[in-house]
RNA sequence: GCACCCGUAGCUCAGCUGGAUAGAGCGCUGCCCUCCGAAGGCAGAGGCCAAAGGUUCGAAUCCUUUCGGGUGCGCCA
């Protein structure tokens, strides 16, 4: 349930009814009609602009509408005052009434409430992470996996049906790079001294790969050619790879529906019957680029090239699939798996990217949108880079230096709940600040402890009002009498509560889950606001002394906020703590 | 040179398909508390929303230009 769609039917009731009597004409696009929370209290629980978005079409004074349709609106049980205000927004201010009973839908509907169909269950593929094969998962990766995840719940959340999926970009060079590289420190497993040339992958976290290869072939590929085991290497480091990656992504809780591999493209005729079908809409041709202007490389020279049209669907230039080798570039696989995707029948596809491949934006749309005659919408979603402090000072991460942080390193250290929450606090295309002590200190600063505190707190009154001998499990409280809050702290909570449903819809449509974060820092915020004031008034506490009914009353807000944050931290993927410590 | 992202309080950042007097935290100032409802509370100061034009009843939000920062720019994925 939806308190502001139910306002807004309401409006869009009255305005219906003006129109009956010939007040306001018919066929008015009721589309811009919003109904919101003003950003000042003062202007009321909520405001719409429904007579200055109609003043034009209807050909009447902004205020002349509002004046017929206050009345309207004023007679509805659930309004209490609704006033026109200045260039023409009607201010609403509901019954206490209906804010109290908020408190009972989110404890009859528990943990659906805030759920929306806004997706109409819609088939939505989200790809994230989807980092090369070629090492474990660094904090750049972390931030792209918190993201996907979180928004891949959120659009679960609001009613799509949602696929999470990761490309394996096995089928590159940088794979044979991989395989040259564990090779090597097979060597190093037979006793052969090995030096790793610029190019190939030093890490030692293929030492243990090169042994388990030893352990598996002997000394079958010591003395072969590269040719003989190039390829069976390649096939047994990636799949270890691969491990060590779904081991990372399970440190941080994060489970994908998919694995799709690069390589499954090759010698499929996939790849080429994507292209065929570019090809068919006259999209593939032989040509010579331009060079850019301005900064031309050294090394340019004019050469012909197999290039998409991508310019065709909103690029800025026609973009290489072929090689002069004859071989594919690595855009060639990606429209395949694109195609690969639309393909599946999904109704939107949401690319999760670092904002390093933000030039890579325009070519893939142009992909998905000549693939699918524009039928199937990309969205693609970049997340800046993270910045990494200690103490407050800039933490430089250099592979030489051996001071390389992985997605490993940050959760062992702070754990995956608060690494999914911080790296949440932050809009995906802003670049993101986190420091290592920071984030572990348990204050109100930190916002991670602050809403999970608000959470904890919740459940220290729900146990103490058991040891009291009050009954709260929540079918109870769902139906208690909620008369007992009226105090304007309490129907602020409420009304951050009412706010939920909205919520959720506003970041399932802008596919932006940082909002479910700070909407979570400010019902808290409302939760200790209260519980502060109890310190002073004791009407205002939970638990109230020998009164059973007023303190299921109380309680019941509380629990209703415990089960609203417990909501919002499922989707982003943090787990609610019952107490801290 | 071109494309994309960003520019909001001293600092770090929110800001809803365009809504009314632009918000939060930190820091700063003042008061209160130190009672296990404990890991502080309350209040205050602080802004030309980078700049200039435009669209409209109404712009931080949309468009154009300029300035400043980041990222990227033909056989690496």
């Amino acid at each position: 349930m939806n308190l502001f769609t139910d306002i807004g039917a309401l409006v869009h009731g009255a305005i219906g009814t003006l129109t009956d009597e010939g007040t306001l004409p018919a066929g008015l696009d009721l589309g811009p009609v919003t109904v919101e929370p003003p950003r000042d209290p003062a202007h009321g629980d909520m405001a719409t602009n429904a007579a200055m978005v109609l003043a034009k079409p209807s050909g009447q004074k902004p205020r002349d509408i509002a004046e017929a349709l206050a009345p309207k609106l004023a007679a509805d049980p659930r309004v209490a005052s609704a006033e026109v205000a200045g260039p023409g927004f009607i201010n609403l201010r509901l019954s206490d009434v209906v804010w109290q009973e908020v408190a009972r839908t989110v404890l009859t509907e528990g943990a659906d409430y805030g759920r929306s169909g806004l997706g109409q269950g819609k088939a939505v593929n989200v790809e994230y992470v989807s980092a090369n094969p070629t090492g474990p998962l660094h904090v750049g990766h972390t931030r792209g996996a918190v993201f996907g995840d979180a928004l891949a719940a959120l659009l679960a959340y609001a009613g799509y049906s949602v696929t999470r999926e990761y490309y394996i970009n096995d089928g590159g060079a940088q794979v044979d790079t991989l395989a040259r590289s564990v090779y090597l420190r097979y060597l190093e497993a037979h006793g052969h001294q090995v030096e790793f040339a610029d190019g190939t992958y030093p890490g030692e976290y293929l030492i243990s790969v090169g042994e388990a290869l030893k352990a598996k072939v002997g000394d079958a590929y010591v003395e072969a050619p590269e040719a003989e085991w190039l390829e069976p290497v390649r096939d047994f480091a990636t799949a270890a790879m691969m491990d060590l990656i779904r081991g990372d992504l399970s440190l941080l809780g994060v489970e994908m529906d998919r694995f799709f591999s690069e390589k499954s493209l090759y010698g499929t005729g996939r790849i080429e019957e994507a292209i065929e079908t570019l090809r068919a809409k006259d999209l593939i041709y032989r040509g010579t680029l331009e060079p850019p202007k301005g900064k031309t490389p050294e090394d340019w020279e004019p050469r012909e090239q197999t290039l998409f049209r991508s310019t065709a669907h909103g690029d800025d230039v026609d973009r290489p699939i072929m090689k002069s080798d004859g071989g594919w570039t690595y855009f060639a696989p990606d429209i395949a798996y694109h195609w690969d995707k639309v393909g599946r029948g999904y109704d939107l596809l949401i690319d999760v990217f670092g904002a390093d491949h933000g030039g890579y934006v325009k070519r893939m749309k142009a992909a998905v949108s000549a693939l699918s005659d524009g039928r199937v919408p990309l969205d693609i979603k970049l997340c800046q880079l993270v910045k990494l402090y200690k103490n407050g000072e800039p933490f430089k991460m250099s592979k030489r230096a051996g001071t390389f942080v992985t997605l490993r390193d940050v959760v062992e250290q702070v754990g995956p709940d608060v690494t999914r929450f911080v790296m949440l606090t932050r809009k995906n295309d802003a670049p993101l600040d986190f420091d290592f002590d920071k984030v572990l200190e348990q204050s109100k600063d930190n916002p991670v402890f602050y809403v999970q505190y608000a959470h904890a707190r919740v459940h220290s009154v729900l146990r103490k009002a058991r040891e009291a001998g009050i009954h709260v499990d929540d079918p109870v409280l769902a139906n208690a009498d909620l008369s007992g809050t009226d105090h304007p702290a309490e129907l602020d909570v409420a009304r951050k509560l009412a706010e939920w449903p909205r919520l959720v819809e506003i970041a399932a449509r802008t596919s932006e889950p940082h909002r479910v974060a700070f909407y979570l820092y400010e019902l808290a915020s409302s939760l200790h606001t209260l519980w502060n004031r109890g310190n002073d008034e004791t009407a205002l506490r939970f638990l109230q002394e020998d009164d059973p009914d007023t303190s299921r009353s109380k309680i019941a807000l509380a629990r209703a906020v415990s089960v609203v944050i417990s909501a919002g931290l499922g989707i982003l993927g943090v787990t609610p703590a019952e107490e801290m410590r």
